[in-house]
DNA sequence: CTGAAAGCGCTTACAG
DNA sequence: CTGAAAGCGCTTACAG
């Protein structure tokens, strides 16, 4: 049996289907009479509202995009986590799509939101400026999270800020001889931290090598390996991600290095599990990121404005075993 | 300025909308000429359908709604991941609308979804066979993971054959003295595992105990704080997830109680943490059941059918170094 | 306070 | 192969 429409309750109720679309959303021009008649022709039909139809005749769907993509398990959860605070707060759903690494159909992803949202907010660390304008349609408000663009709103973590503290804490716990692992090629975020990483150091009297990494556990691991093949020596190690400096534990642990005493070691991003190692890392609130940008999206379309600045999400050095001085 | 709509590219075209619509479409009664000249008009005006208006013409929207309760980190990536994966492959979109605890809106959450999305991914474990069958619009196909409904197609978790699995473990490695941390009150897992639980050790020597939780860490440190406060013994304990586990080690640790030598504990999930920290625990491929939720509904929507049928998602017993019997 | 009608942006029989 | 028109299920000026 067909879902009950406006019009099936109007024919029930016996008004129009105006009057209905009136006192469905509580206007104050419809009489006590009608209302009560709406409200038991609602409910003997079970009339749910069609929100694709009322999307259609307001140009507004309560709806928000968003675009992530492929991301290691706490960060997705958190970030989704945060969005949705804030969207619900408003009465807003998240239509979500995953962005997967090769992007052929990524640009369609994005397109298929134009319709279903108000606005959209897209994280595409891996694309570049041209990548992204082409992927966005025009006139659709957004906000970007950690993706390079100069021509839209976005929000970016303060990669430089966070692997300069780092830097500067390994500097003064005397280490010397220093090793970063990088994340994924081409990803921005890998890109800042190594930079800023490699720039803190420059200068000082500690030597600084870096491998590539891309942010899986099993690549801190074979980082470790690699060196230590190498038969190279160090004394301290910053992953670019916790999961990778996960790996780092492991490797070196089997390797029989003591930590912090023979190499100190730290990561990025706080996750749950490194509380539980000990990991000395740099906290970035990732709910809270998600939570903002969703302000930022919303300011937009309250204001209908299109400020196209930038935003840096400052994170912050949590000192644990992995580092203590001595 | 105005997005562009398919009159629009009609106008500049100068075919009708019909032609348009069907040269979009890839439909194959559009002669070469008509094809190209739209194509054109297209990428001049920089024209992205609007998939708002293309749904309710085909009564199609290509999303699923997914109605998730306030989820623990992990599981929620997880099973999000794996909805997503099945769902990108068939190109849906994903619709989310969290449940939060006071379940007042909830109900309006998913009737909100009436008109976006194709059918529903509903998880509501707190919630009551009446509450769910009032919550569901009539006519929406859905699948409920791990909630409660005669009605409705479900998948769930066999949490009582992990629970025994569990049990039998204990007893077989020598355990006498039982304590079980139980989840959330009137949470359908929570419940089938301490029911399972305390089935298979009841009439053997053993003696349980069974203490209240609500799955977080802090209600894992407390349970075993308040049972040594009280000088009770035990040689076991089964946390009904890994994050109570991993606040009866930190407890057990902070008391100077060995593990496994003077208690064994294990937990249930397996997240991340749980290989970190060796913890026996009963695995449960989170992604794999969001994606063979997503299955079964596409086989109702591509059958029209409404299996009403339960499915069973079996878990498996991971045996770690917390309950190792030596 | 109420209803008839136009319109939101598409798709698709129907007729040619 | 093409176009005019009706229809998807709502909302909202407009007239009364």
């Amino acid at each position: 049996m067909r879902d009950a429409t406006i019009r099936d309750v109007a024919r029930r109720a016996q008004v129009s289907v105006a009057s209905v679309s009136r006192a469905l959303n509580n206007l104050d021009n419809v009489s006590e009479k009608t209302r009560a008649r709406v409200a038991d022709a609602v409910k003997e039909l079970g009339y749910v509202p069609h929100a694709g139809a009322r999307s259609l005749s307001l140009a507004r769907t309560n709806a928000i995009g968003v675009v992530l993509p492929d991301l290691y398990g706490e960060f997705f959860s958190e970030i989704v986590r945060g969005m949705d605070r804030e969207a619900s707060r408003r009465g807003y759903l998240l239509l979500l799509s995953n962005m997967h690494a090769g992007h052929p159909q990524s640009e369609s992803a994005v397109r298929a939101m134009r319709g279903r949202v108000d606005g959209l907010i897209m994280m595409a660390p891996h694309l570049s400026d041209a990548e992204v304008a082409e992927a966005l349609p025009a006139g659709m408000p957004a906000v970007l999270v950690n993706t390079h663009s100069d021509a839209h709103a976005g929000i970016r973590l303060d990669n430089a800020a966070g692997a300069k503290a780092v830097a500067q804490h390994f500097l003064a716990t005397g280490r010397k001889r220093i090793v970063h692992i990088a994340g994924h090629v081409g990803n921005i975020d890998a890109e800042e931290r190594a930079e800023a990483f490699s720039k803190a150091i420059e200068g000082t009297s500690a030597r600084l090598q870096t491998l590539q990494g891309d942010f899986s556990e099993e690549s801190g691991v074979v980082a470790i390996e690699t060196l230590l093949a190498k038969g190279a020596t160090f004394d301290a190690v910053f992953a670019a991600n916790d999961m990778m400096a996960s790996g780092v534990l492991q490797a070196l642990r089997k390797a029989g290095l003591r930590v912090p005493e023979e190499v100190a070691v730290a990561g990025f991003d706080d996750i749950p599990l490194a509380s539980h190692l000990g990991l000395t890392t740099v906290r970035v609130r990732i709910a809270e990121l998600g939570e903002r940008a969703l302000d930022r999206l919303f300011d937009m379309l309250d204001s209908n404005t299109d400020s196209a600045g930038r935003e840096l999400h400052a994170p912050e050095l949590v000192v644990r075993d992995t580092t203590a001085s001595e």
